[in-house]
DNA sequence: TCTGGGGTCCTAGGACCC
DNA sequence: TCTGGGGTCCTAGGACCC
């Protein structure tokens, strides 16, 4: 017997985020916009109610949001981190272990728990974290990640649920499975919903019966897997440890965009930059880093994409080699003429930085001056905020900023910007 | 005018080796 | 006239997720 598993996610959260802080935003409909402020990626209640959906650009529901008074915010990343926080710390007595599966989602390994009634258990775990957070959640609980998930789709769907589905019930879980469509099925994209779409498959119940053997040969050992979970045979379990990270990007669209070579090096530059801090950040160092950038290409105008790969020798967390590499990729890749929009830096082959290969020949004294830079530099940046000292490479203007005209403050982590309540 | 960012896993196919 | 087979490693690209 398999012990149950949970999963526990927050409904709309970047906007239930939001609305902990500003008490305007509740009952009317908010969205809270992607970066740039380019399209929809969380909508309340409300705002799915007025037929708004995930990723739709702003620019194009602009009607909408005027005729119905939507409230549009721009993401607030640093906020709904901070949030997390406060959200896992209120779910942990209720699980023995958890594994964090996203910003607003966890897997809650239940063993130990069976004998207790499991929808007063998680109802509990909701109240608390409504308590502590404001932000609202449903719970899905399951003998499968799989059919966890499933039924924490269930509960928030349907209302007779009350914010919390069981699905260890078979007659239950059959109930539901008939009724569930293929494609919402955690792991079933577009592609693989139509492909069993041909066969017949159209619901979760069918997916569950489909034989094994032809599981695997229609999709791959991901649906082969899949089916074996809607089936209650654990294909996963919940991962209590962090798995060490394999790659890391920084990527960005532009403001506004970059038509000559040294205003897309400067954001290249800023983007290599912020990932040498994050790769220092998690003690990391990386063996290759690649370069892209790319035209608009939902525009109807010239294309040009380019991306180039280089090796990190000897592998490094240092800024500075970061952007020298960076600027080497890009020289190459560069053609004038075409007006670029986005471009990123991505660091792949991640390791420990004291697991480094050590080279021959290695400058061990110049190494470790620039460990000490990059040191003053996360300091620096630490403490008076982001790109605070950049090289000149970033430029000055940067005028491929991204827009978030409409971004809240940062409520619970800079003195300066905490509520005030006033008597 | 304006369409996100950051991840993971799997497979096929080529290069290379013995 | 007759021209292997099997393994590993790497990369690109697809699919999927939040």
């Amino acid at each position: 017997m398999t012990s149950p598993i949970a999963l526990i996610d927050c409904n709309s959260y970047y906007c239930s985020a939001e609305r902990a802080f500003d008490g305007s935003l509740k009952g009317v409909p908010v969205i809270v916009a992607s970066n740039n402020d380019g399209c929809a990626i969380a909508r309340s209640d409300e705002a799915k109610a007025l037929g708004i959906k995930m990723g739709d650009p702003i620019h194009k529901i602009r009607d909408k949001i005027e005729a119905h008074g939507v409230r549009v915010l721009s993401s607030n990343y640093t906020l709904y981190g901070d949030m997390q926080r406060r959200v896992l710390a209120a779910i942990e007595p209720f699980a023995r272990d958890i594994e964090i599966y996203s910003i607003d989602e966890s897997f809650l390994d239940l063993a130990g728990f069976e004998d207790r009634d499991l929808v007063a258990h998680a109802q509990a775990m909701r109240a608390q974290v409504l308590q502590w957070t404001t932000i609202p959640t449903c719970v899905g609980i399951g003998s499968t990640k799989t059919l966890a998930k499933l039924a924490n789709a269930a509960a928030k769907k349907n209302p007779i649920f009350e914010g919390v589905a069981d699905l260890r019930d078979e007659s239950l879980r059959n109930w539901v499975l008939d009724r569930f469509p293929v494609g919402d099925v955690w792991g079933v994209g577009r592609a693989t919903a139509a492909k069993i779409g041909e066969l017949g498959i159209h619901t979760a119940g069918q997916l569950r019966d489909m034989p094994i053997k032809q599981a695997r040969g229609v999709g791959t050992v991901v649906l082969e897997r899949l089916v074996a979970e809607l089936q209650g045979v654990p294909a996963a379990v919940v991962e209590t440890i962090e798995p060490q990270r394999k790659g890391m990007a920084v990527t960005r669209s532009f403001g506004e965009p970059a038509r000559d070579f040294d205003v897309l090096m400067g954001a290249i530059a800023q983007y290599a930059m912020r990932a040498g801090e994050k790769l220092r950040s998690h003690g990391l160092v990386a063996g290759r880093l690649a370069v892209f950038f790319h035209t608009n290409r939902f525009a109807d105008r010239p294309q040009y994409s380019a991306s180039r790969t280089l090796a990190i020798h000897p592998m490094s967390s240092d800024g500075l080699e970061l952007v020298r590499l960076a600027r080497k990729g890009a020289e190459h890749a560069w053609r004038d003429g075409y007006a670029y929009t986005k471009a990123g830096v991505i660091l792949e082959d991640l390791i420990a930085a004291e697991l480094r290969p050590r080279t021959l020949f290695e400058d061990e004294a110049g190494t470790e001056r620039r460990d000490r830079l990059m040191e003053a530099l996360d300091a620096i940046n630490g403490r008076f905020g982001r790109m605070t000292a950049v090289p000149a490479s970033t430029g000055f203007k940067r005028q491929w900023r991204a827009r978030a005209d409409m971004k809240s403050p940062a409520y619970t982590t800079r003195i300066a910007e905490v509520p005030v309540v006033r008597a």
